[in-house]
RNA sequence: UGCCCCAUCGUCUAAUUGGCAGGACAGCGGUUUUUGGUACCGUAUGUCUAGGUUCGAGUCCUAGUGGGGCAA
């Protein structure tokens, strides 16, 4: 029997989980975060947020448990958005779901939660977590295969474990539906969100545009053949310069693009598509290649500076000069790939794959894992 | 300002002896996905202009226009 605060999003999954909590005993809380309060940006027409939140509320009522609705926008905003901008200004991509987790639902919103008293937060996260014999807390993948969402996770500290509870991480997507509909919670049938996370779906594109600053640059082209991707450099990214290949078109900034991407180039009239294959703001060029077998997509190793080197297990943290092969995962619901991770000198981390790993995005996080047990990530170098 | 080639969706191209103008890439729409991106499905759009021959012209003929080449 505890005081658990539960982030209801007015989805199925927050939703039942709220449900089972209540049912193991606890006394519990229903807080609808409130992190975005723009709807010039969104897809949809209406508020997308105003909907999710009476859901919340619908749901709260349903169960029997008190509600309240905490804007976070203004943090959401300074935390998350600002630095989006700031990474795509870089020339990275950054994941704002994973910054929202650790800088939002697990810090502020946590941190509101123990103000009122609670002992454990809890999210409708598809993972789960267990206390270790020494103490330490286990992040584990979400048994659902397909759903398990630890890797928006993939930041968050012991700490912040310590007090997160995660209902659903044992079920199945199907089964959630099927206990929320059995419960009759009024959710139980709604569609999955999408998008990021609170924000709802947005076109990036304009969504970066307003901030960031238009400005037209050429897209090269460069061919297959090209010496450079020969023996690529650990750490560091390919040796582009505009003359190793051939202008094809023009950009409206190369801040908008992002490594792996095909649509928005509009060059057409090529046998095969192209695909950025790197992003240099400095000159302002997008460089692509024709094929999704181009050379320039593929990286054997990536490289983890040593700031941005995170073991959510502190115990299992790799010492200096120390490999382990472990699983990794460059993007969400991408399968674990079999890697060798080695602590380097300079305390930064190498990650070898052992097949060489399509569009990595430098600013997205690998994970990597032992099993479901999710160790630790980092923003990637190159 | 003589001669010879070429001209098809936005782009690159295909179309037997004259017989429903097709594809790829780009675009647009949708599906999948709590990041970016990817993938998948579905779609609109074209015969340079004006005449002529023919039942029928992208295809043959004439002229024009535009581009390329030879000739200086």
């Amino acid at each position: 029997m505890a005081r658990v605060v539960v982030g209801l999003s007015g989805g199925v999954d927050s939703s039942l989980a709220a449900a089972l909590l209540l049912e193991q005993g606890h006394e519990v809380i229903g807080l609808f975060m409130r992190n975005w309060n723009d709807a010039s940006v969104t897809l949809e027409a209406e508020c997308p947020w105003i909907e999710d939140s009476n859901d919340a509320l619908l749901v709260a009522e349903h169960l029997g448990i008190p509600f309240q609705v905490m804007d976070l926008s203004g943090p959401y905003k300074e935390r998350i958005v600002d630095t989006m901008f700031a990474e795509y200004q870089a020339g990275r991509t950054p994941n704002p779901d994973v910054l929202c987790n650790r800088e939002i639902k697990f810090d502020l919103f946590l941190e509101a939660a123990l103000q009122l008293g609670a002992d454990y937060v809890a999210t409708g996260h598809y993972a789960r977590r267990r206390d270790l014999p020494n103490g330490e807390i286990a992040l584990l993948a979400g048994r659902d295969p397909n759903k398990d969402q630890s890797y928006f996770l993939c930041q968050l500290n012991q700490a912040q474990l310590s007090k997160a509870l995660f209902p659903i991480g044992e079920l199945l997507k199907p089964e959630v539906r099927q206990e929320a509909a059995a419960r009759g919670i009024p959710t139980a049938a709604k569609k999955d969100s999408q998008g990021l996370c609170f924000i709802g779906k947005v076109r990036l594109p304009d969504f970066l545009q307003q901030q960031l600053s238009v400005k037209p640059g050429s897209i090269v082209e460069v061919p297959a053949s090209w010496e450079g991707w020969k023996n690529p450099e650990f750490g560091a990214p390919w040796p582009l310069h505009a003359a190793a290949g051939k202008a094809v078109g023009q950009h409206q900034g190369a801040h908008f693009f992002t490594v792996g991407q095909r649509k928005g180039l509009l060059v057409g009239g090529k046998a095969e598509p192209l695909f950025v294959v790197a992003t240099d703001t400095r000159e302002n060029i997008v460089y692509v290649g024709q094929g999704e077998q181009h050379p320039g997509l593929y990286r054997p190793f990536v490289h983890v500076a040593a700031k941005d080197v995170h073991w959510v297990v502190p115990s299992r943290a790799l010492k200096v000069g120390e490999s382990a092969p472990l699983q990794v995962r460059i993007r969400y619901r991408q399968p674990l790939q079999e890697a060798v991770l080695t602590a380097l000198p300079d305390h930064s981390l190498r990650i070898d794959f052992a097949v060489p790993q399509k569009a990595v995005a430098p600013g997205q996080f690998a994970v990597w894992y032992d099993g479901e047990a999710l160790l630790g990530s980092g923003a990637m170098a190159h």
